[in-house]
DNA sequence: CAGCCTTCTGAATCAACGT
DNA sequence: TACGTTGATTCAGAAGGCT
């Protein structure tokens, strides 16, 4: 893993071509040229940090290849937020391609900036599904006393299109979460510490993002041997976290002391043990039993009397599955909805039976065929 | 105070002409042309909760059935981006004009619109100074458990130019900060109770924001005296926090039954002595820290064993905080409870962990989280 | 009256699958 | 692709009723 090399063709790969993805290695060159490479429909998520700021770094020069001076008329200002919208529809564009139809989108940025790519992700034909905040548990004050200190920072999560089926791995998320829905807004220290790459003292990078923020975003949106690519790669977060959850990834990057970096914490950052990967699934990735399935093993018995928790409603349990209740009949669900006058109805935590000690949802029974039917 | 009026005059105000400001008045008009009635610079503060543009579906039934009341008012309908931004830079450049040089404005907006908003505001030409994030202490769920959580929404802080010299009591929010420099994170509840205006037991407005936004936005950025711009008034929070703190006040609203209760809503409003002021604000989050905060910032490592104070369980961490311990899974708190088959369990101090100084409770680690994330 | 329980609601881009 | 079926899914706080 993790060879550095040159992307030599700029010629644009065709849709699942059988084109070979550059899995778990570093692409060493411009974002959109590197992201050129890779044929259509490819990529599960993106991660991406582009810069923020537009009057610092060399990123943004004018058309011509002139630096953007020290940004203080309105003309100048104008000249570099179009070059800024520029570089941001260009790579937010290839980035659209590249990813699969359900594939997401995660990209982070400061007021500077995210406004500005906020709308370009609109205007690609993106469709938001949440913004989320970075709160920083430890940012930077404002020496100056003249702002509120910057202490959060901004991310967007986007799908494709509006009708794409996304990966959101809700029950991970309330689990990490001590059982409750797993906000917008996110809580971290910034990265330091044993964390933080330094090389002579000296942090390798200005901006490195927490592996904590990125493990949160895979372990949310994405599944095990997924494929992760960050076109921004700098020190490689993206990648380190990846390996460790069990995801592909693909970055890159233009600098190579960068990539140097990257290469050495990836190769350290070493894969948890498939158990521990694993996370709580939501139920619907459990099989599906038929309520059927439990009058035919003997669990439930035709006649048997069924009632809602507050015993309102009482239905009787027929051979086929069906119910019946006040002369209707029909499924758990449909017999349910139409009891309550309600549009729809979940038959199996709806329906209760009794036993010794006292009501119990059906849907206790099929966790039980569950248990005894699971290989 | 408080006389509504409808502009005639369209007639945009020649520069500090003498043209008497409207102070504490309710203009009945379309924002745009309500505002080109006013003279150029004569704006101390601005503050807009324009329409959010949301773009929202069929409709949402909560888990037990009942419907979400959702906004679907005219006035929050548009044709498409392209008419959104348009509306939005007529409103933005007619604001700018009014502005005093050294005034500044508040916008607000979810990630339906800010993205928009933001870009346009930078494209007028204003200067951002801060984005805040209004966190929701208690926002509406996500009921189908599709994504996170939306519990924040978004305020823009600009100034009419770079080199404004614009108003900020940075001595008041330290202040009301206990002696720490003001965030640009600020947690509230949202607007309900006795503050939320109803008719019939009907709220009068579906977005009504709640005073406390208000307030701090009017302490940080505005002086006793200084007239505050409201170009989409609604139910009149602006005018009434605007009040209680002498601040002068204009509204612009369209619709009749709104400027009704806002009237009303404002007479009621009494100023405040400076003192009670203080009490106004909402006491700090509690810190509460979920066990799956300590895997992300890497203080537990996936895979990583815990077991109780006298090594009769084991468990195994796993990467979403859930723990797995002989064929369970589940919480910390809940595996605990089953392994003792005990109804409820404090994982916190059941779990311990093993380091060179024998077994600790996991709540030390929690302990050491608070201590290195407490803002 | 305190304490407990039930009900209601809030700027929301809120399902997946088989026929 | 349209439609019907299955069945998954909520948190904090206010308000009001009951014991």
């Amino acid at each position: 893993m993790g060879v550095m090399e040159r992307v030599s063709t700029r010629k644009k790969a065709v849709a699942d071509s059988g084109v070979r993805l550059p899995l778990d290695r570093i692409l060493m060159d411009d974002c959109v040229a590197a992201m050129a490479s890779l044929p259509d429909k490819s990529i599960d998520m993106i991660f991406a940090d582009p810069p923020y700021n537009l009057q610092l770094g060399g990123d943004l020069l004018r058309p011509d290849g002139s630096q953007v001076d020290a940004v203080d008329d309105d003309w100048d200002k104008f000249d570099s937020f179009a070059a800024y919208d520029k570089f941001t529809k260009a790579w937010l564009k290839e980035a659209r391609r590249i990813l699969k139809d359900n594939g997401t989108i995660w990209v982070i940025g400061s007021y500077h900036n995210i406004f500005r790519v906020g709308a370009a992700i609109q205007d690609e034909g993106y469709w938001i599904l949440n913004d989320i905040v970075w709160r920083k548990s430890n940012p930077m004050p404002n020496f100056k006393g003249t702002r509120f200190t910057n202490a959060h920072e901004t991310l967007i999560w986007a799908s494709k299109s509006e009708k794409a089926r996304y990966t959101f791995n809700y029950r991970a998320m309330k689990t990490l979460n001590d059982e409750l829905q797993m906000r917008s807004d996110w809580l971290f220290p910034i990265c330091g510490g044993q964390e933080r790459l330094k090389r002579g003292g000296v942090k390798v990078h200005p901006t490195q993002k927490p592996e904590a923020l990125l493990y949160r975003i895979m372990l949310a949106c994405t599944k095990p041997g997924d494929v992760v690519l960050d076109p921004f790669f700098g020190t490689g977060t993206t990648g380190a976290v990846a390996r460790r959850l069990k995801r592909h990834w693909i970055g890159i990057e233009r600098e190579a002391n960068y990539i140097e970096a990257a290469q050495e914490r990836i190769e350290a950052a070493l894969p948890l043990d498939e158990s521990a990967v694993v996370t709580m699934q939501s139920p619907k990735a459990q099989p599906k039993v038929p309520f059927g399935a439990l009058i035919e093993t003997g669990m439930l018995k035709p006649g048997a009397l069924l009632m809602d928790s507050k015993r309102r409603w009482r239905a009787t349990v027929r051979a086929d599955g069906s119910l019946e209740a006040e002369g209707a009949t029909g499924s758990i669900h449909k017999l349910g909805a139409t009891l309550q006058g309600a549009p729809s109805c979940n038959g199996w935590t709806f329906w209760h039976f009794e036993d010794a000690d006292g009501l119990k949802p059906i849907d206790a029974l099929r966790q039980n065929y569950i248990l005894a039917t699971e290989p």
